[in-house]
DNA sequence: CTACGCTGATCCCTTTTTAGTATCAGCTCC
DNA sequence: GGAGCTGATACTAAAAAGGGATCAGCGTAG
């Protein structure tokens, strides 16, 4: 059976008249007669009742016919879909999400998105800087995120390019001393008790990250705790017992207790400058659309 | 674009090698090659990216890949629905609901027809006996009821069985002063306003057959009150106006506070026969079906 | 009641499509 | 750098679909 036996069933079905609908079809009628007998053989079962006064739909055929109708309108549907797929309106895209450096650039990045590209099923993966190089490798997400101050070099084989640079705030508890304060000087952070966000293996980005900054201004850091996984160290944040630096990125965290304060100090040094990562060999037209989205609407602070 | 393509899309999609997906084809490996271009050429798309190294599927083939899937399943389906369709096995039956000859008839019928056949959807239409021989006609509706005692005769066109003999019984309402008998005489009757449902036009064979029952035991009939409208007519004899002979088949309306008494007279002429009407030529083994399972479970009394 | 007109089926041939064979060129992996 | 894969191409063979002429069955107009 091949969907040509469908279309020309139809025809029948809906002409009931062998010779209308071989006209319709643009073939002679005894090829459509030969037709619907292959397609009643294949079948197994006669679809059409039929002799040289009338042509009647059996039960079968009745039952057939909605089947057919059904088929055809899906076998286009599958055209259209493979052509929007092909210009990444249609699809599933999964992102490396890197928290929580990006809790407050992620959700409306995300909707903008969804919002131009309603066909697309977007997914989110919580990665660590590091396990995004091998989750793109593998396939396992189609883009993921960086920042300059990332300690490993962006391997040969991805490409990057940037989406937002936000500031760096001084991060407080809600109850903390600070947290009054409408800015805050890089020297208050000295008397407290400085935490950075840890990752499993390697150098800690955020701690080298930290230290560079306070080194460039001539004040000598003190030891910095690093905390592994994003729920400890916001919480230990929450809690009052130290302060950190993040960018205003990473903001959405306020909605825990933490407080983002602005720096006393400017520089360009003092802006973080996220960056969007995928396979330089990307073929995938829906990564294209979200990165050019992306940029597109790079606002130069979140 | 033909089922071909899709079936050997899909072994392509599967292997991802064009040459293992010919042999599971039973096809030379350049026809399938062929056949995957003359896909892309109509779809308009490369669905998959493929060189002397690898074969991949590109997003658009990934989402062409469902589609295909789902429409080959379909076509299986649509097969498997004809057939099942050509034995009967699926469908829609529509039947004449002769109320409220067959109000305790009816339920069980459809119940056990519906358990039998569970993937054909079942319609019932309330018509008189009059009104179904142009239903049928028509072909409104598949199969109708009928009792003996109808006026009209059954028209050449159409076929008649024996589906079930439900003895007359004497109807009164539930405070009615016969409501206490267990056993009802035809006499009895004769002291009361005697009513019998009409129909809107030409004689209505309850009338007659209340008629002819009391006739055939030399009791005069009184005049008989035909009320149009079975709501009417058993609203009336709940009221304890009158009362009325029915055959057991319409006690379902005890429901509504009406009482069946059996009669102490007996007699061939004292059993109503049911029968189950439909066309001489009808070709759906649906129909063929439900008269069959009719006939097998035909009790004697309902 | 026959003759005509229209139907779908069949026969037979042509055209188109699909499949098969042999071969080539490109990429891997020893 | 050659052996052993891969998919693509060119050409031929087979199969399938299509087309024209015609037939037989049914309905109907005269």
């Amino acid at each position: 059976m091949e969907l040509r036996h469908l279309r020309y069933f139809v025809a029948v079905a809906e002409e009931l008249n062998f010779r209308k609908a071989s006209d319709r079809l643009r073939v002679a009628q005894p090829a459509l007669s030969r037709q619907i007998q292959d397609l009643e053989r294949d079948v197994g079962v006669r679809l059409l009742d039929r002799n040289t006064s009338r042509v009647r739909l059996t039960d079968a055929g009745a039952a057939f016919l909605e089947e057919a109708r059904l088929l055809l309108a899906q076998s286009r549907q599958a055209i259209a879909i493979a052509r929007e797929a092909a210009q990444g309106l249609r699809g599933r895209l999964t992102v490396g999400y890197l928290a929580p450096l990006l809790t407050s650039f992620m959700p409306p990045a995300l909707a903008a998105f969804s919002a131009k590209y309603p066909n697309v099923v977007m997914s989110m993966v919580e990665l660590t800087s590091a396990e995004q190089w091998a989750a793109l490798e593998s396939g396992a997400i189609h883009a993921g995120f960086g920042v300059k101050e990332s300690s490993e070099p962006l391997p040969k084989a991805f490409q990057a390019t940037l989406v937002a640079r936000s500031p760096f705030r001084a991060v407080v508890g809600r109850r903390h001393r600070l947290a009054r304060a409408s800015k805050v000087a890089l020297a208050d952070l000295m008397r407290e008790p400085l935490l950075a966000l840890a990752v499993k293996k390697g150098v800690a980005p955020h701690v080298e990250a930290i230290r560079r900054i306070l080194s460039a201004r001539g004040l000598e850091p003190p030891p910095i705790t690093a905390i592994e996984g994003a729920e400890t160290f916001l919480a230990t944040l929450e809690s009052g017992i130290g302060v950190s630096l993040m960018g205003e990125t990473g903001s959405f965290s306020r909605g825990r207790g933490l407080l983002f304060k602005p720096l006393k100090e400017t520089g360009e040094d003092l802006t973080i400058e996220l960056r969007v990562v995928w396979r330089k060999n990307e073929a995938s037209p829906l990564v294209k659309n979200f990165i050019d989205l992306l940029v597109k609407v790079r606002p130069d602070r979140m």
